[in-house]
DNA sequence: ACGATATGACCTCCGGGTAAGTTACCTCAG
DNA sequence: CTGAGGTAACTTACCCGGAGGTCATATCGT
């Protein structure tokens, strides 16, 4: 029979506890959102006390900013070490990727914590995820300059929007990727080359038609 | 002073404060999303009482009804417009973009409102959603099976994670434009035709870089 | 036995939804 | 013309359920 409710757990180390309450919390956050996940289904699923969540964290910002940091750590590190890595430009961004899927592979869920339109803008939390989302942002930035200076392009607004379509394109990425589980880092980044490498035939083409050898008779 | 509390407002055709209460639920649930937006707080914004929305529209899930099928039959009429006019490739997509950065020049939060993460997935607004929704990503699959299709790629993946690739980009757009109330359609649609340039511009480069002519010395 | 740990029951507030009361307009008998 | 009564529009005040947060109590290890 299943032991009876209050039974002590003292075997399981307080530290192990957090662990895996912030394991749950972070699914839960980052699939359902942050104001679409209640304190007591992060308990459940965990298979605890809402209580018990609260004499952990304090509040569900508190339990929020715990996992944002674990997350906001794990990610900025990763995408700090491909931007030393001398690539640049459409490169740049695909390896960037690449290394995301190789990071969250088992985790995709992190990216959309650190992303959640629903999470509070104000608060411990925020800021909490102010900080790593401004890294993250920062290096998306120094990406983005260095491709469109390359072309000409020094607008600051030209820079602010590109940057968030940056960021936008990962957003679908990581979406399309949680909804499609059977897929590992390596097809989702073959995937990603796939795509561009076909983006750049197009505009090939396009060029080609622009300025057309011989064949140009109307049907 | 002011007019007394309960003030007959007959004046005011029904069909006038209907369309009132609609663009300003528009709005609200355009920009703040369904779930973090109250039903108070519209009714607060259009002068009326909680209870007349009601009386109007029977429910929140109604409301939310009744604005997604008025920008959900704009956006999508728009879009299939663009489909018709034989573009192809990125240059569609551009096209696609222009025309709504046109359509939505001041009514920049009905994007949001039938890509909403936090409206609910199912009930009678959902059901609407859906239809549009379905509708738009119709034609976005027809664009992106077309520029794939030239380049070689027919897997059903592939053409998958684009389409929600795409969508993410006008998404990303659209937040963008929404943040920056000064820029209009025209200066929207010239933003996105010089990135696509930009980006265009980096894969040529990239492929020069790849077969270099002469200077191959390390440093 | 005692302190640390964990819990069920409880409080409180917020937001969707409703019912009853209030006002304004219209109509028609006198 | 006028005013009593009927009706539709509108609002105030309330109900209720759900989620964040707290606390006295029960259990376990020592």
């Amino acid at each position: 029979m299943a032991p009876r409710p209050n039974a002590g757990t003292k075997g399981v180390p307080r530290a192990d506890r957090e662990q895996e309450i912030l394991r749950v919390a972070s699914v839960a956050f980052g699939t359902d959102g942050f104001a679409a996940t209640g304190v007591a289904d992060v308990a459940r699923a965990a298979g605890i006390s809402k209580a018990l969540v609260y004499s952990y964290f304090g509040s569900k910002e508190g339990l929020h900013a715990a996992c944002l940091a674990e997350a906001g750590g794990l990610l900025a590190a990763e995408i700090e070490r491909v931007a030393r890595d001398g690539s640049a430009g459409v490169e740049r961004g695909v390896r960037t990727l690449a290394a995301m899927f190789a990071v969250l592979d088992d985790r995709r869920h992190l990216w959309r914590l650190l992303r959640d339109p629903s999470a509070a803008v104000d608060g411990p939390a925020a800021e909490v995820v102010a900080r790593y989302a401004a890294r993250i942002e920062a290096l998306a930035r120094e990406g983005v300059l260095e491709l469109l200076g390359d072309a000409g392009i020094t607008d600051e607004l030209d820079v602010s929007a590109m940057v968030r379509t940056w960021l936008g394109i990962v957003d679908s990425f990581m979406d399309w990727w949680v909804a499609h589980p059977d897929q590992d880092a390596g097809e989702m980044t073959r995937r990603v080359a796939r795509l561009v490498t076909a983006l750049a035939a197009d505009h090939t083409r396009r060029l080609a038609a622009r300025t057309p050898r011989r064949e140009d008779a109307a049907p």
